[in-house]
DNA sequence: ATTGTATTCAACAGATTAATTGAATGATTG
DNA sequence: CAATCATTCAATTAATCTGTTGAATACAAT
């Protein structure tokens, strides 16, 4: 009884919202931000998120129908990766789009950043400029897979857990900056926590690797 | 029980979430889709997606409550807007996620275009200079109000409805490109039908103004 | 073969959602 | 004041989705 148009449009739509219906879990948004940074095995995202394993498959097979990301076997893992660099710049969009318009983003920051608003977030302009310089030290403090997948330039990785026992070899007479996989990640905050706890002067970045490279910077790979 | 750390990611995806719920229905994404285009009343909205008015209104209710779009009476109705311009480009986005990684967009797209082979849109990469030069026409074939609430610089209204009644002023031995609200909608596909039906030497142009504007370029605002 | 490990499948209960219907609101017009 | 119209609300049903559980697969290593 439908027109043919009618067909087409909904056909359409339907096939559009396949993307919605993906991204309509908190749960799944967690597993693609995560991705962003990297591929990652089943077991490895079902303990970052706290889900188990089990489900966490599930979910990325709802991720996967929407191909969203892919899975390839390897070794005992299969390991799972966005399927494309487009989802990294959807993902953020939408989570660009929540920041500007749900003020529940901001005030959950707010509430949760309480007693840190010291950390203020560096500027970022002339950050990579001093780096050059030697002027400052920036911390990739994010798991060390991650750190290859993609990192700023000049930056080490000083994965948050060996932290403690990297500390010697970090200048105590300069700026350090850490970051990790963007707004939303504590990494970084608990980083500079034990730096000024041990005397350096430390700042976080709020940025994460995907907003460098949205603002059209380069990343480098490996070591 | 849950660390203050997976509380605050567990809010904070919760609230990315609502976005992703709001688009993970075919018919708010149509709804999105017209809206982009223009503010519009539910009627209008429930006439152009086939919905009853009931259940169009609540549609809009969920989309305004993840802060999509905005109502604000006027007269006897209600108008319902985009909240901002960058759920236009999410909206976009999500749109060419869609065609980039889902196959389907791209074989429903190719059924439906069946027989209208010869309907290849037009290249647009010179088209202003043409229509600054007056050596093409460029007609806006989407109702009225759309036009008006912005459209591609020199681009002449012509809705649908009345293209058959101004036939008459148009230029015989010209080039004509009509364009509509994008490469989902009929309506320039309808136009150019009728048109070549006269001997009109008639293509349709696949973008729509959202795409227009995406790509930096201003358009022309009322009359 | 057997064991162990990583992942997936199948089935279920509980929660959420979409569409329908009919009634209610609320503003404008006669 | 009554009537009309656009919109919203409330209640219902059918469908879909999430997370859990326990079993099944696939594949190395022993």
């Amino acid at each position: 009884m439908k027109s043919p148009n009618r067909q087409f449009k909904d056909a359409i739509y339907e096939q559009f919202s396949r993307i919605g219906k993906a991204v309509s879990s908190p749960k799944r948004l967690e597993m693609l931000d995560l991705l962003c940074q990297g591929e990652k095995t089943v077991e490895t995202l079902s303990r970052e998120t706290g889900l188990t394993v089990a489900n966490t498959s599930q979910h990325l097979q709802t991720l996967r129908a929407a191909r969203l990301v892919e899975a390839e076997k390897e070794g005992p893992y299969v390991r799972y990766s966005l399927a494309d660099q487009t989802v990294s710049e959807f993902f953020r969009s939408m989570r660009m789009l929540a920041e500007n318009r749900l003020a529940e983003v901001e005030m959950i920051n707010r509430r949760f950043l309480e007693g840190r608003e010291d950390m203020e977030p560096v500027v970022r302009s002339d950050l990579l400029k001093r780096v050059k310089e030697g002027a400052v030290t920036v911390l990739d403090v994010r798991p060390v897979e991650e750190y290859q997948a993609g990192h700023l330039p000049g930056a080490l990785s000083v994965p948050l857990g060996r932290l403690e026992e990297l500390l010697a070899s970090l200048p105590k007479d300069q700026e350090i900056v850490a970051y990790c996989r963007g707004p939303y990640c504590v990494l970084a905050l608990k980083a500079v926590e034990i730096l000024r706890k041990k005397g350096f002067g430390a700042t976080r970045l709020e940025e994460g690797v995907q907003d460098w490279r949205a603002m059209g910077l380069t990343l480098d790979v490996g070591d």
